[in-house]
DNA sequence: CTAATTTGATACGGATGCGAAACGACCTTC
DNA sequence: GAAGGTCGTTTCGCATCCGTATCAAATTAG
């Protein structure tokens, strides 16, 4: 992957732009950190974790855990292990969703020099 | 620029977390889009013209410029022109801000595939 | 069994964002 | 120069997010 700072950022405002545009659903950069993290890397992943490994207070995870399960793009399933933790995990509309963005960034990536 | 749906994603994820993980300034995307719109394209800059652009309302780019210009991201400059108007300029520290937020994702590139 | 710890959720007060509507200042038109 | 339009801001009520502190439930340690 080869990009410079330059198109980088030109990258990011042709996404960030069409997504405000289309007047997507409304993630800070907190949510949608967590449901990148969720859905791009190893389960299991719990609200422990998540705050974590991205230096979040525990109630800013739940929270942001609230607002993607109603918008869909997360479940939480209690551990079965330790009925304390719940496992939070990926679901189909989420699934499209970042797949639709994936798909937004490359379409911008073509756009670029 | 060439770049696949996935590495995309895994790209976002990377900076988006850093970001996160830093406690950067805590932009929302509305706020970012005006950013980049004002820094990466031609002036001027004003704020009809940015919410035509991004299809948000007046009061809201209102409101996103007050918090760049909080930030010290942005300036507000009266149009000699026009005295209706005002011209959104950028400053050194936005400039700054920007520079090391391309470098941060130049970074998480050279560390994906 | 009891006490201490861990986990996720909740209560609270405060900060910040939103859209709709109204506003003052300014320009344009006649 | 009066009427109407444009531009950015402000006000209003409402929704959402934050961090701190606290909670109940489950687990672990003694």
């Amino acid at each position: 992957m080869k990009i410079s700072a330059r198109n980088a950022l030109d990258l990011w405002r042709g996404a960030v732009t069409e997504t405000v545009r289309s007047r997507g659903p409304d993630l800070t950069a907190r949510q949608l950190a967590i449901m990148l993290c969720v859905y791009l890397t190893e389960p299991p992943h719990t609200v422990r974790g998540l705050a974590t490994d991205l230096k979040l207070r525990k109630p800013a995870v739940t929270r942001a855990l609230d607002k993607l399960e109603q918008l869909g793009f997360a479940r939480r399933k209690s551990d079965p292990d330790d009925a304390r933790s719940i496992l939070v995990q990926r679901t189909v509309r989420g699934s499209v969703y970042l797949s639709d963005f994936g798909d937004l960034v490359v379409r911008t990536a073509r756009q670029i020099s």
